[in-house]
DNA sequence: TGACATTTGTTCGTATATCGCACAAACTGT
DNA sequence: ACAGTTTGTGCGATATACGAACAAATGTCA
């Protein structure tokens, strides 16, 4: 590829839209040349842009983003079969064990949920598809990361910023390391209050024909409700046979 | 606003993104350029700088999307305050009426689905945050046009593409708007099966202080299990106090 | 199978629009 | 009114978009 076939004010630009988040989301033109290194020109140029488009308001002062910004996740969530294919499965699950159960990917050091069967809320976030977690305290994203190589695990799990969101949050590499070689070995993942209190979850990978682990699903529940050990026993075989049907609607 | 405050290239790749969608999942250089009315070379130039900034994966031939443009659209639902605080009273809402609940705004003539409280599923498809649905035949979209002039509505109305996806589908702009102009009225929009054979849903507005409508909270229900009235008699209560609540809540 | 037609992807030179800087103007709060 | 900030603008240097020509792949038919 060469230099001239990247579109540097495109790139520019979705940075901008990035930039807005839940502490930043009325944001001036110096805001955002800040928070995105650009120029202030470039910064204003990009917000007027958008603006210009429909995907966001100006006040004249600052900027917010509009729905229509929404257009653009849909693109992906509409555009990719495997969130539309995974649903219904997802549906049975949650139905079938009375919890929350929901797919996701792997995105950088973070999981990226694709799609939901939300039950009950057991988390003090709400999750929805796009929705992020970080994968070194999730039971998907330790399921994803045991579906790499130790090599990359490790890279990935090296850049991530390992905050302990509890006093049971694992955050060294060698014990994530043996944690995701565990979760290797025996196929599923449990998640014991590491990333909220009160909340526990299982996951196993979903793997195509060819073996290749494309998404994790899993299940939540109140830990008060129900140890570990239940945990696995109650829902894993439930959940396995759930990842087999998908795994068999897969190409 | 001067000419050079436009970056043409941002709002081609943006073109691009939209481009994407669940009849087209894998598109070809060819295929964006034809969609999008762009030039093959300029199109090309788009989807590689998406590929190297990892919003798309390209297999030498086709160009996909990756789950991390969701980041797009989750900045917008992270920053923008409406849909996180309505999130718990849509979930109060839901466990109420034992229905799913939901909170959207208008995107042209269409509503975007902001926040959701889904308890089981009762229409064929999906919906999620992000979603979107025609106004003109959905009961937040009734609720959303009567808060406009009558101008303004008809004019969305007549450019909005009318199909009837059920044989009780209003799609005459003369007959909408005395439906706009009754939902105004009453406060309230019920639709009967017009979006789907055995959906029904009630919707009404929520206003901020200044009086301003700035989203639509709604009840969906199965047909067979309860009436129109019914709906009315039994949701309508409960909806608009949860929504006085929110109005409450709002600066 | 081979030759031709068609479609698709890539490269290139040039016209032009964008970038970043420096400066001017408008605000903000003291 | 003034210093400190933030926003808007003009301009030369530079990077991008366009259109066409070229190259490669694909499809078609005898």
């Amino acid at each position: 590829m060469r230099e001239t076939d990247f579109i540097s004010g495109f790139a520019k630009g979705l940075s901008v839209i990035e930039a807005f988040d839940a502490v930043n989301s009325r944001l001036s033109i110096t805001d955002i040349a800040r928070m995105t290194g650009l120029e202030r020109a470039t910064a204003r140029r990009c917000l007027l842009t958008l603006t210009q488009l429909g995907y966001a308001d100006y006040d004249g002062k600052f900027f917010t983003l509009t729905p229509r910004i929404l257009r653009l996740g849909h693109s992906y969530l509409s555009s990719t079969p495997l969130p539309r294919l995974m649903q219904p499965f997802l549906d049975q699950l949650s139905e079938k064990t009375g919890e929350s159960a929901s797919a996701s990917v792997l995105d950088g050091d973070e999981i990226v949920y694709i799609a939901r069967a939300s039950h009950k809320r057991v988390m003090s976030i709400n999750l929805n598809p796009g929705s992020r977690l970080p994968a070194y305290c999730s039971s998907m994203g330790r399921v994803l990361l045991a579906a790499m190589s130790d090599d990359e695990a490790r890279r990935i799990l090296e850049d991530s910023n390992r905050t302990a969101n509890t006093p049971r949050t694992k955050t060294s590499v060698p014990e994530l390391m043996d944690e995701v070689r565990k979760v290797r070995l025996q196929g599923y993942a449990v998640i014991d209050q590491e990333l909220e209190i009160g909340l526990c979850s299982i996951a196993v990978p979903v793997r195509n024909t060819r073996g290749i682990t494309i998404a994790a699903i899993n299940i939540g529940a109140q830990a008060p409700r129900v140890t570990v050990e239940e945990m696995v026993e109650r829902y894993l075989p439930v959940m396995q046979s759930t990842r087999d049907t998908i795994a068999g609607v897969l190409v």
